[in-house]
DNA sequence: TGGGATAATTGAAACGTTATAAATTGGGGT
DNA sequence: ACCCCAATTTATAACGTTTCAATTATCCCA
C-alpha cells in the first residue's frame, strides 16, 4: 500500500503499472487501436481518466514528429482596427479542446515574408499554418506547396494549382459600395486601394471599376497612397483632392481609418456628409456603430474567418483532399436593409 | 565519400561523425561548457553553423522538461481597440530570436480563470506565462505564486508577496483628466468605470475622486454598466443622464468606445463637444487622430507594454529574483502640451 | 620513475512516447 | 491429442537531447 500516494505526473508507465498491462498495450488501447481487445482498452481509458493521465507532448512529437502546434504569421506592422482581436478569437476558439495551441510568429512586410516560413518547415516547429495578406503569386503559398505542408490562406492566389483558402468577397463588396453610392445620386466616386501586390487589391479594383463603368459615372483612385501609407499621407492625399476643382462625391473606404480620414477631410474642409458626399465603408470592428455622423457600412466577421480558416486546417491535416477547402465570406447586405 | 550528401536534418549525431566528437562532447561544446577545450568548442561550433544545425526542440524538451514556450492568456471576449495587435506585436518583437515561442490561450471571461492557468501547470505547457486583466486578488496570482511559476502580470494585485508586473498608472491618467477637465472650466464630470474586480478599476476610481474632490467639483459614477457591458446599454445609460435635469459637462472614458458611445450621446442630444461639455479619453489605438471633433486623448502604448512584460518574463525566467521586476508606465503628457 | 591530481572526453542511461516484430494465448478442425 | 490460425499482448528499439559517472590522457612533483 502506499504506492499510489504519488504526485508525479502519471505517464504510460503508471497506467502500465495500474492495469498491469504493459506500456505498449496501453498505448495502443488509449490510440483506439481495434487490434486490442475492447474491454482493456475501456479498462486503460477508465485508469487513465481517474489518474487524469495526459500524453506528454514532448514525447510524443519527439517520437511521431508532430507537434500538435499552428503557427499564424501574424503583420506586426499594420492592422485593420480589431482584425488580429477577431480573427486570433476565431482562431483560438475552434482550436480550444483539439490539443492543438496556436503560436504568433511576427512576419515583417519590409523583410523576407518566406524567412519565417522556411525556419517553420526546416526546424519542423509547427502541422500547419495560416497567414494573411496573400499575393498573387505568393512566394509562401508556392513554397508550402511544393513542400506539402498543410496551410490555410486569408485571401486567395492566382496560382492555377488549387490550394485551401478563405477570402472576403472584396469584388462584391466594392461593386455593392458603388451601386450604393449611385443610388444616392453620387457621380465621381474615390478608392484609396491596399498595395498592389496583394491579391484582394485586384478584386477590389476590378468591382470598384467594372461597377462605375457600368453605372457610366467618375472615379478615382488615390494615386501615390496604400491603405498601408502612414495616416497622415493618406490624409494629405484626400485633403488635395477635395480641394481640387472636381471633389468626389463619394468614398468606398476599405477599412475604418480610411473611412476615418475621408470622414475628417470631408469635416476640414467644410462638407458635410450626407449632403456633399458620401462614405460607404467595410467595417471589421464595432466603432462604426457609435460614430456620428453614421456611415454606410458593410460587415466583415474576422472571427467567423478565423474559425474557418482553423476548420478548414485541421481537416486538411488530417488528411482531406484540398480541393473543396475554399470559403468565399459574402458581404453582408447591411446596404440593402 | 558521399556520405556528406544527405538531405537529412543534422543532428547531434551528424556533427558527432562529422568532427569525431562523441555525441555528448558535441553538447556540452555547443552549450559552452566550459570543460570542454576552447579549441574543441569552437570545431563544433563551426560545424553546426556550416551545417545548419539547430536542436530539435522536442527532444530538448523531453530531456530537460523545459518547454521554450511562453503562454499568453488572451480575453477574447472584449478588447480596447487594437489592444491585442499592439500588445502581441509588443511580445513578439522580443521574443523573436529568443528561441522561444508565443502561444495564445483564450481565457474566457464568464468561465473559469484558472483553469487554463491549471492545465499549462498540470500538463507542463509553457515556461513562463503573460496575462491581462489582473484583479485585485487575482486567483491566477495566487497559483502562480504557490507553484512558484514565472509569470508577469498585465496590472498590480493587493497580494503582499511581490511578483512582476507590468501596469499602466490609471490613477494618474484619472487624476491628470479630471484636472484637464476642470482646466477648462467643466463642473460634473462622468466616468464609466470597468467591473470591480479589476485592479485598474480602484486606481482609475480613487484618481478620479480625489481629484474631483480636490477641485471640489460635481461628480457621476454612470450605474449599472460596465466598460465590458454591452455598447448598447452603455449607451443607454449614457443617454439617459444626458437627458436628465443635470447633465455632465465632463467626461472621463478610459477606452475608444466609451469615448465615441459619449460623444454620440452629446450628438445626439443636440448637445456640441467643446461647447457644452469636453471629452477626455485614453487611446492605444491611432483613429482618434481622425475623429472629428478632435478629443483630448491620452496614449497608452501598449506594444510597449508587451515589450516591457516579455522582456520581464525572460529575466524572471533566467532566475532574477522578483523584487525589481516591475514598471509601471506614466500617462503620456498630451494634456499639458 | 612512479603516483596522484587535473583536464578532457566519453559511454550509457534517461525523458515518455509509438511502431515494429515477436511472443503468447485460446480455440477450432482434423 | 495435435496442429494451425486468429486474436491479443508484449519486449524492444528508436526519436534527439542532456547529464551522471566513469574513463582516458596529461602533467607536475616527490
Amino acid at each position: 500500500m502506499g504506492d499510489d500516494i504519488q504526485g508525479d505526473k502519471p505517464t504510460l508507465r503508471t497506467l502500465s503499472q495500474e492495469t498491469g498491462f504493459a506500456v505498449a498495450t496501453v498505448s495502443r488501447a488509449l490510440a483506439g487501436d481495434p487490434r486490442i481487445a475492447a474491454t482493456t482498452r475501456e479498462t486503460v481509458s477508465a485508469a487513465a481518466t481517474r489518474l487524469g493521465y495526459v500524453p506528454d507532448r514532448a514525447a510524443r512529437r519527439l517520437r511521431t514528429g508532430r507537434t500538435q502546434v499552428i503557427s499564424l504569421l501574424l503583420n506586426t506592422q499594420h492592422e485593420f482596427l480589431g482584425f488580429t482581436h477577431e480573427f486570433l478569437s476565431g482562431i483560438t476558439e475552434v482550436l480550444a479542446g483539439t490539443g492543438y495551441s496556436v503560436t504568433v510568429v511576427p512576419d515583417s512586410p519590409g523583410e523576407d515574408r518566406l524567412a519565417p516560413v522556411r525556419t517553420i518547415l526546416r526546424n519542423n516547429l509547427a502541422d500547419g499554418l495560416l497567414f494573411t495578406r496573400t499575393e498573387a503569386f505568393d512566394p509562401r503559398v508556392r513554397l508550402l506547396m511544393e513542400a506539402d505542408f498543410p496551410f490555410v490562406s486569408h485571401g486567395r492566389t492566382e496560382f492555377t494549382t488549387p490550394h485551401p483558402w478563405v477570402d472576403y468577397d472584396n469584388e462584391a463588396f466594392a461593386r455593392q459600395a458603388v451601386q450604393h453610392l449611385v443610388s444616392k445620386g453620387r457621380r465621381r466616386i474615390s478608392l484609396v486601394l491596399p498595395g498592389d501586390q496583394f491579391t484582394f487589391t485586384q478584386h477590389l479594383r476590378y468591382g470598384f471599376l467594372s461597377a462605375v463603368r457600368e453605372a457610366g459615372i467618375d472615379y478615382e483612385i488615390v494615386a501615390g497612397v496604400t491603405l498601408d501609407s502612414p495616416p497622415t499621407e493618406i490624409a494629405a492625399a484626400l485633403m488635395q483632392r477635395r480641394s481640387a476643382a472636381n471633389p468626389p462625391d463619394g468614398y468606398v473606404c476599405v477599412g475604418e481609418v480610411t473611412a476615418l480620414l475621408a470622414l475628417a477631410a470631408l469635416t476640414d474642409t467644410g462638407a458635410v456628409h450626407g449632403v456633399d458626399a458620401d462614405i460607404v465603408a467595410k467595417r471589421a470592428s464595432p466603432i462604426f456603430d457609435n460614430i456620428r455622423p453614421r456611415i454606410d457600412t458593410v460587415f466583415e466577421d474576422l472571427r467567423a474567418t478565423g474559425r474557418a480558416m482553423a476548420e478548414m486546417l485541421l481537416r486538411r491535416m488530417h488528411g482531406e483532399p484540398q480541393e473543396g477547402l475554399n470559403r468565399l465570406f459574402q458581404p453582408s447586405t447591411d446596404l440593402r436593409g
